[in-house]
DNA sequence: CAAATGACGTAGC
DNA sequence: TGCTACGCCATTT
């Protein structure tokens, strides 16, 4: 399995969660075949051109909070993108029982 | 090639 | 709840 390979069947796992729903770092990783690389999904979605077409702001962290400074520009620009599409976020954290995706 | 780094996760206190 | 301390592993220094 080459690293390629391993980028692609993150981003395919990315690409597949549905509108309206997030996933973890670690999910993603698992569901990817490649549980214990969680870290592995953040470096790879950091290299992400900006604008792609792959939904990084559905895979928040494990504590269903958003890994970026609350007062950075990342951080705004994923929270706008989720509630634009109906997830709500309270108390700078989301509901993963409410909207974890789980196949 | 050794050491530091990070869009992480879990356990413990 | 919040913070630290590790474990983790590809990438970057």
């Amino acid at each position: 399995m080459t690293n390629d390979e391993k980028r692609d069947a993150i981003l395919l796992v990315i690409a597949s969660i549905p509108k309206g729903q997030v996933a973890t770092y670690g999910s993603v990783a698992e569901m990817a075949s490649l549980k214990g690389h969680a870290r592995f999904v953040g470096t790879i979605l950091k290299k992400l051109p900006t604008g792609s077409k792959i939904p990084w702001f559905r895979v928040i962290n494990s504590q269903g909070k958003i890994s970026f400074p609350e007062n950075s520009d990342k951080y705004l620009e994923q929270k706008n993108c989720l509630e634009k599409e109906g997830v709500i976020i309270t108390k700078n954290k989301i509901n993963l029982n409410h909207y974890l995706w789980q196949p």
